[in-house]
Order: C-alpha cells, then sequence, then structure tokens
DNA sequence: CGTGGCCTTGAATGTATTCAACGGGGGTGG
DNA sequence: CCACCCCCGTTGAATACATTCAAGGCCACG
C-alpha cells in the first residue's frame, strides 16, 4: 500500500479514534488495487481473508442458489463490505463483482480482528458501522415482504429523487435488469412495472425517468423512514 | 431490579469480560417484567428506550406497513433484541409482541450507549451479536428472494429437524399461521404448501410434521449452509 | 453495414393472494 | 354435561401477480 492512499482511508468513520499505531498496524500489510467491470472479487463461501473497503467506483454484492441469482446491494465509495464476515471469521454470505472500474483496498482480515481486539474506539466505529447495515437490511427485508413490485418501484424512484436533491428528473445509474435484480423482479417484469406506473405520471425515456407529479407517486408508493429512510 | 435476576444475565456472550462497575451501571436503571402472551412491548417508529433480554417465553418481532403484516422473527431465551436501533439511539425498525408469556430484562439504552462508549469489552460483545444478527437478516433475505414459497417451507422443515438433533418428527413450536408469515405467505398458502410436499414424503397431522425420507425433500430443498445454518 | 447486448412486448405458464365457505377442537356459559 | 361460539386450519374458485420463453426493435460498437 502507497503512502498516497492511507490519507484517503484515514479519515473513514471506521478509523476515526484509532491510535496510528493501530492504524498503521492495520495498513501495514493492506493494498490497493484496481479492477476492471465485470470482476468477481469475492465468492460466497469463500473465507474472508481481506475486509473490502470501496474507494473509486461502484460494486455490486450479489447472492446465488440453485442457478438463481438477485443482488443484495450496490455499494458506492467510501464504502466498506463485508464487515460481518470479516469480524466473525466465517464465510462470506454475498459475492461480489465490479460494476465499473473500481479501486478497492484491502486489509487482511486477521489485522482487523487483531487491532478490533485491542482498540476501543474501533470495536466502536465497527458497531456503528454493522449497525447501519443491519438496519439497512432490516429495511429492504420489509420491502420485499411488505410490498409489491410496482410498489417497491414506486418507492425506489422517490427514493432516488430525494438523493438528487427533489429532482423529478431521474437518471437511473445502473442498467434496468440490474435494477430489476435490486428490486427483487425480472427485468421482464420491471419494464412492465415502469409501464404500470405511467397511470401515476410516470414517464421513462432510457436511463431517464420523469415524474410528472409527485403526489401521485406517493399516493401509490406510501413511503415510510422505516423503510425508505437510509439514514436513521 | 432484583439481585435474583442478576446471575441469570451476568453470564450472557453480551456480558463477558465486563467489569462489575460497568455492570453494575448497566444493570442499577434495569428492571425485570414479565407480560402475559399477546402483548405488544414495543412499536415500529417509537425511540428506543431500552434494550430487551429476553429470559423466558417467547417474544415475535414484526413489522407492518399499509395494513400489511410480516413477521420478521421468532426470538427465544437468551436472545437480545432491537440491538441496533438502542446503539444508534434510532426507532425501532420492527414492534415486537409476546407470544407466550414471557420474561424480560429492560436495560436502559441511555445507560447501554453509556456502558459501550467506555468499556471495550462490551463494544467487542455487540459487535460479535450485531454481526450475528447481520449475518441472520441477510440469509434471511436471501431465502426470500432467491427460493419460492414451497423451497422455503421444505428448508424450514430441514431446519428444524437438524435442531431437534435429526428427529424426522418435527413438532410445529407456533400457529400455522404465524409460522405462514414468518415464511412470507399466507396461511392459505402454506396448507397448499404442506399438499405439495407429500409428494416428498412429509406428512402433516396437526402440529407433528414428519419427513418420510429426508433425502427426498433434501433434493428439492437444496439446503446449504449460506442460508440454513444457524451459526456461521 | 452487420452484430451483439439491452430493453421491450406478447403469450403462455406458474406462483401466490383474495374471498368465501366449511369443519373441527377448545373454551365458555347455560 | 351439553350447546354454543369462536378461532384456526383447510379447501375451492376466481383473481392478481410474477416468471418464462420467444421474438423483435433499438442503439452502440466494431
Amino acid at each position: 500500500m502507497r503512502e498516497s492512499d492511507i490519507p484517503e482511508i484515514r479519515r473513514l468513520p471506521l478509523f476515526d479514534g484509532m491510535s496510528d499505531a493501530s492504524f498503521e498496524q492495520l495498513t501495514r500489510g493492506a493494498y490497493v488495487q484496481t479492477f476492471p467491470p465485470q470482476v468477481e472479487l469475492l465468492h460466497e463461501g469463500d473465507s474472508s481473508d481481506f475486509l473490502h473497503i470501496l474507494s473509486e467506483g461502484s460494486v455490486e454484492l450479489f447472492a446465488r442458489w440453485n442457478r438463481r441469482e438477485t443482488t443484495m446491494a450496490i455499494e458506492h465509495p467510501l464504502a466498506v463490505f463485508i464487515l460481518a464476515a470479516t469480524i466473525r471469521d466465517a464465510p462470506y454470505l454475498m459475492s461480489a463483482r465490479t460494476l465499473e472500474k473500481a479501486r478497492i483496498i484491502l486489509l487482511p482480515s486477521t489485522d482487523v480482528r487483531a487491532v478490533f481486539a485491542t482498540e476501543h474506539a474501533f470495536a466502536r466505529a465497527v458497531v456503528t458501522e454493522l449497525a447501519q447495515s443491519y438496519r439497512q437490511v432490516v429495511k429492504s427485508s420489509k420491502d420485499l415482504r411488505l410490498r409489491s413490485s410496482i410498489e417497491r418501484l414506486a418507492n425506489y424512484l422517490l427514493r432516488q429523487r430525494a438523493a438528487g436533491s427533489g429532482d423529478c428528473a431521474i437518471t437511473l445509474a445502473m442498467e434496468k435488469r440490474r435494477l430489476a435484480s435490486i428490486l427483487g423482479m425480472t427485468a421482464e417484469n420491471l419494464s412492465r412495472a415502469f409501464k404500470s406506473l405511467q397511470a401515476y405520471g410516470v414517464q421513462v425515456d432510457g436511463a431517464t425517468v420523469t415524474i410528472g407529479d409527485p403526489t401521485d407517486l406517493i399516493r401509490l408508493a406510501k413511503p415510510t423512514p422505516l423503510i425508505d429512510d437510509p439514514d436513521r
């Protein structure tokens, strides 16, 4: 790992308040690697040798079973992923692949666990990170269990609008087929779901989605912070 | 909180290695309460005032949205629940109700956070607990996304068999309607799913389910530790 | 100008929910 | 002790929701 890479991650909440000695211990065996798109970084079932920190690009976390595949999450910088597996020294539950060209910092899991055992600040930071991740998965699970695919799409659009500071013209950041997988449906079904949303003022043109009247869409989507709020 | 209640929870992994002073700080404002069945202990959206530890009985964690309801998990002693909300000082994402008469230890969230901030051993224990919970939800999410309702039921039965040390006669620990909700389906659909499993040697008599030939069921269920293993 | 990937559309099928009705078991009150 | 009722589970039929398979259009790229 080069000197120049260090300040970048030193500021991460995960390393906040950590002693320089511990941080050095963490980064000594670390390295930074750049991957082209569509590279499978790790496979579910493998043992967790490295904690991954996404520095640039984007990464898809997905899972397979019986010839089916589903997208569990998409990660953007600066994100830490597979933290739980690293901490528990357990096999990955999800696979990961790069979507775009991605720059990734890899910290040896043994070092992470060692520092975690000695540094209180790090343990606290890990808790905060894990608690956040946990709540995110619970929200996603509620989304899946309680909503139909059209409702999930409607709420997704509203979340994207909120993320883009309220602009009613949304640019989808990924292929539709991948969005479909995130939302727990097939590409064909997503296409039809978009069509159903026309009745609520949603217009689709390629990767650009326009929400005609948010109130209309909100009446259908019934968003709630307990599912749709990314923080909290 | 009575003196006699203390040893019971002192042995929890969550408090392992914690100083007596910190433990005393945690339990000073704590209290123990016994609830009858079907009591709603907390409601999603409420702020998390207490960390809950289930000492006896069982508790259902569930969520509602738009007049729909789903069971997220069932907790048994000795389980800690709503830990993530307590740590983040965020609103509950799930509601909880007692299923049977339940004995519950309540630790004020502010105390939990205070001790968490000062005690390294506690922070570590919380991490372990959270990482475990996180992985459990991820597994549940994979189960939902990747499997049909019949496959989910088949795997549930196999998990119950494993939990009961391999006995092919399983006694369902709850009403079928609740099991249906856990498995993410309606009561009617569960009934039909059981019927479909007759073709794989599954016999149902009230709350007793018998697996005729496990190999048959396994061929359908295709269980994997990455979804069905409760540990790891 | 062809080719391949992504998206869309249609039709058929499969999966799951809804609504309504029925039967049995456990509890209550007469 | 029995009649009654309520809740749970089951069943059927109709509907809604979602996937599969096949085909065609469009765009980007070589």
